[in-house]
DNA sequence: AATTTGACCCGTC
DNA sequence: AGACGGGCCAAAT
């Protein structure tokens, strides 16, 4: 695969702000990579740890995208709670909607 | 070389 | 809320 756009995932994950998530298609769109949420995941995925804020990234719809029988769905909830991030039902409150607050306020871009 | 497999997403119904 | 179809595509079978 192409080691920029790699590059460019990865930077995109570590801008993520501590308390706050995002999507793999949102990382993609912000990478330049509009449409490739399947590369984000594949790039987390080889990247193993390498202290990437990894746990930060979730569904579209909030879920955590690992099967709750997964060890790392466990690991990712714990993560994103010791951020003050609610994480209920497998699936993370408020994140989404505050950031549209955020924006009908503030107006687009952040 | 062909098919299946994913840490996915979106519009539509 | 869920289902379905189509898009996406590198790796592993």
């Amino acid at each position: 695969m192409d080691p920029d756009a790699r590059d460019r995932i990865i930077a995109a994950v570590r801008a993520v702000p501590r308390g706050q998530v995002a999507g793999y298609g949102e990382i993609a769109r912000r990478a330049g990579l509009p449409g490739r949420a399947r590369l984000v995941a594949r790039v987390l995925g080889d990247a193993g740890d390498r202290a990437l804020p990894w746990f930060r990234i979730v569904r579209s719809d909030g879920r955590i995208a690992f099967p709750p029988a997964h060890a790392l769905h466990a690991e990712q909830a714990t993560r994103l709670r010791r951020e003050g991030v609610a994480v209920e039902g497998g699936r993370v409150r408020m994140a989404r909607r505050a950031v549209q607050i955020d924006e009908a306020v503030w107006g687009p871009r952040a």
